[in-house]
DNA sequence: ATTAATCATATTAAATTAGTAAGATATATT
DNA sequence: AATATATCTTACTAATTTAATATGATTAAT
């Protein structure tokens, strides 16, 4: 079960422009820059995040994204349905011959263990939103100056 | 968020020989023509789980595989961390240099997300027992037979 | 001896991943 | 008007993974 580093970087730069674009859109190259991610790359994320509205471009010089609504109405399932695809672990079956053994046991693999899965990580990454890494992030910063201060 | 053949198949196949098994050893080939599935990456699979003791493998004329437990004591946690790897959706995180941006980053999708999500599967995962796909696929024959019968 | 199995390894075509690269287009600033 | 800074778009590519296929060796029941 992997994540690959679409759906990994996405995130990251997400939370990355969250935490950067509250008045002004936010450079790729900035946040590449910061993350320390492929400029290039993200940019063809970018790209896919804006198709699905999750964020705006402005171009031009001082140009840049912003999100497309607030971060705490951003939820991590639609980030991830964008860059990694709708979460599909049980397969299509087509062709239902009724009563054939393959059938049936690919039914019940479904059933009992695919689909319910497919429904809770459905629910658990609807409910995580990108308000929350920030959160945790800004938690961060506080334990990271905390270290320096003492 | 994907699960490869490879552990479609197996879980598949496990149910079989969870189903067929119950007296004699069940050979690669009557999994393969009933589940139609490829024999030969069968045998790729069955590798991997005799290497990790989930299965046992009587050889010669009459011989093939049985469950090394019972069904109830196989969840599928175990099954898919021979056959897909390790669940793993938050990076190894090398270099922790404290306060870098792109670290801290790092870190609170780690905590805020990816973590969580991975403790969640773990657990859903580790609740699921071959012996419940068999008990669903009791249920799927019996609706099968039903249908035929009205 | 024959047959039916596992076991082990090598090969391969296709797809996916994780980028790199190059240029076109748009816009703010000077 | 020129320049710099952006997004936008598309094409390409090396490496890896996937999903097999293929071949032969070994083992054991009949």
């Amino acid at each position: 079960m992997y994540i690959t580093t679409k759906g990994r970087y996405g995130v990251q730069a997400l939370t990355d422009l969250a935490m950067y674009s509250r008045d002004k859109p936010v450079s790729i190259t900035k946040i590449a820059r910061r993350q320390k991610l492929s400029a290039n790359y993200l940019e063809q994320l970018f790209a896919l995040l804006k198709k699905s509205d999750l964020v705006k471009s402005i171009r031009g010089a001082g140009g840049g994204y912003v999100l497309s609504r607030s971060a705490d109405e951003i939820s991590m399932l639609e980030v991830l349905r964008v860059l990694e695809g709708e979460i599909e672990l049980s397969e299509a079956l087509h062709r239902p011959e009724v009563s054939d053994v393959a059938f049936n046991t690919m039914i019940s693999c479904n059933q009992a263990l695919w689909l319910p899965l497919e429904k809770s990580l459905r629910e658990l990454l609807g409910q995580v939103t990108l308000q929350d890494l920030c959160d945790e992030l800004n938690r961060q910063n506080t334990i990271s100056s905390d270290y320096y201060y003492i």
